[in-house]
DNA sequence: GTTTGACTTAGAGCGCCCTCTAAGTTCTAG
DNA sequence: CTAGAACTTAGAGGGCGCTCTAAGTCAAAC
């Protein structure tokens, strides 16, 4: 026996992710997802678990920036198949390194606004 | 005796900022700079060290995803004189919290994305 | 003095990523 | 059965932050 999953409609979908009804549209259109949603008989889209984890992870990686571009080519990686894995980890290893490089570059960004907030402390409250 | 810095180059100043010309007069043209940048008897553009460090500190600003409405609000305070200097702190303070929660939200993608590569790295070479 | 490249302005254009609109269909509650 | 909310599409619109253009002036090297 299969039970048959409904689906979440997009208004859940939407909840669940954080992101609005347009944009995963938008991200659906762009090739962002790994499937096309499913429907439901009426054209409604239905979310799968699946679907919806899938979409927070590509919100992980947009959220370290990643460009929309990027994430498709990472998605069509995905799409052709096993053959692909090394690509794909190849692809992340590289935005891996962005990501560090950013954390870095606001870590010190942090520590001179610190600097400047305690400059501040001083003249204010010069305790 | 008074030495007078000649000051550098619109050119210069982007090497010294990693901004470029172009960049630069769009920040003063949209407010952004403390004092509007020197001129040589020319017209053309003369920075000082103090330009400098203070296009150096909005470029910190800008990289932790400051708007540039809002560094604009800044400026002004700071403009206004001394008695914004608390009004400026808070501003900065502000910003704080939103550097934390980037750091945050970036440590976590980040921390997904590596467990994704560890999966590839599994299946490409499953030692 | 002349050439070549840097500089000036105002304003247009662009890339990215949504975000919204319009017109029509479907679902849900009462 | 009906009202109203949610959904559909294709495509237009919008915000942000640059980035470039055009037409002209100025500077530095020869």
């Amino acid at each position: 026996m299969t039970i048959i999953d409904p689906g979440r409609t997009i208004s859940e979908a939407a909840e669940a992710t954080g992101l609005s009804s347009h944009t995963l549209r938008y991200y659906e259109r762009v090739g962002l997802m790994l499937v096309p949603v499913d429907r439901a008989p009426s054209t409604h889209r239905r979310y799968s678990d699946l679907d919806v984890r899938w979409v927070g992870f590509l919100t992980k990686l947009r959220s370290t920036g990643m460009p929309i571009a990027t994430v498709r080519e990472y998605v069509e990686l995905a799409r052709a198949g096993d053959g692909t894995s090394e690509a794909r980890m190849e692809l992340l290893l590289r935005h891996r390194v962005s990501v560090l490089a950013q954390l870095d570059e606001i870590t010190q960004s942090l520590a001179a606004i610190d600097t400047k907030i305690s400059i501040y402390r001083e003249k204010v409250d010069p305790s």
